[in-house]
DNA sequence: CCTGACATTCAAGTTAACTTTAAGGTCAAG
DNA sequence: CTTGACCTTAAAGTTAACTTGAATGTCAGG
């Protein structure tokens, strides 16, 4: 299989497959007599797998150091600690996202709740102040995609 | 106030201050007879507020489109939307972590309860099997961080 | 008057995960 | 024998949000 069939089938580019290569994700591949890659059938399964552990959330780097030479032989214990350790940044980013929410839906609330007998200004100034006497939080990269 | 102290009163770098005027996030300040900014005590809950919105998931792009010139007059309608938004981004995100969550626990469970009468390599393909025939999702970057 | 802690600018570097560009080889079909 | 769809490489560009570096200016204290 040739690289544009890998990536049809996969659903990748080409050049993320070979930039996959270059940085030592993918072992160097078979090369036919004039140079172009030929893949087994298994690199569909590689890069699927690829993928999907992005999708969970782990960087090329992790999972570079967690997917084996061959497909049927894991390192069970390093990859179950790594799926645990993942699933608890999960539930950290899970709670930091239900306080951001509750923080916004209160402002949203004080915004628009205003006793008539405050000016927007007042107002405002109110909001501020009890806002910026909480502690703040870092930011969270992922609210920011144009895309998720 | 000079920059310096500002940095101190609102916790961020000089270098991120004089970033954020750059790039019109923070208006044009005074300048001392010597070239150096001069900042109002103002400048610390603008500071203060900037640092919020991003932990809340706010880029600064959309920061500067809601900041207004005068902290006291904002577009309430364009601040209420915006917000209101970012609430729906961030429960899109927090469904999305629920799945995965979901995911890796599952994944776990069929490595650690692997039956007895199935190998390893078997039971690697099962699981693979099973993990490529579902749809994926695209990475979510937060969960990449180093810190959160 | 010198030293050290500040301040200034502009340009370039950082990170991750790719894509794009440029310049060129291969090959089947018409 | 030419066209167009592939393939190759290396290097540079992209994005966001900063930081770092280089070269230089300012100023209060001892």
């Amino acid at each position: 299989m040739k690289i544009g069939e890998l990536a049809h089938r996969s659903g990748l580019t080409p050049s993320r497959i070979r930039f996959y290569e270059r940085i030592g994700l993918l072992k160097a591949v078979d090369r036919k007599a004039n140079g172009y890659r030929s893949y087994p059938a298994e690199a569909v399964t590689i890069l699927g797998l690829i993928a999907l552990a992005q999708g969970a959330g782990f960087s090329l780097d992790e999972i570079r150091g967690l997917l084996p030479a061959d497909l049927e032989h894991w390192e069970h214990d390093a990859l179950v600690g790594a799926l645990t350790r993942k699933v608890a940044d999960i539930e950290t980013l899970q709670a930091r996202l239900t306080r951001s929410k509750a923080h916004l839906l209160q402002v949203i609330d004080e915004i628009e709740a205003r006793p008539d007998d405050i000016d927007c200004a007042t107002n405002a100034r109110r909001v501020l102040t009890r806002l910026l006497g909480e502690d703040a939080e870092m930011p969270v990269a992922s609210l920011r995609a144009k895309q998720f």
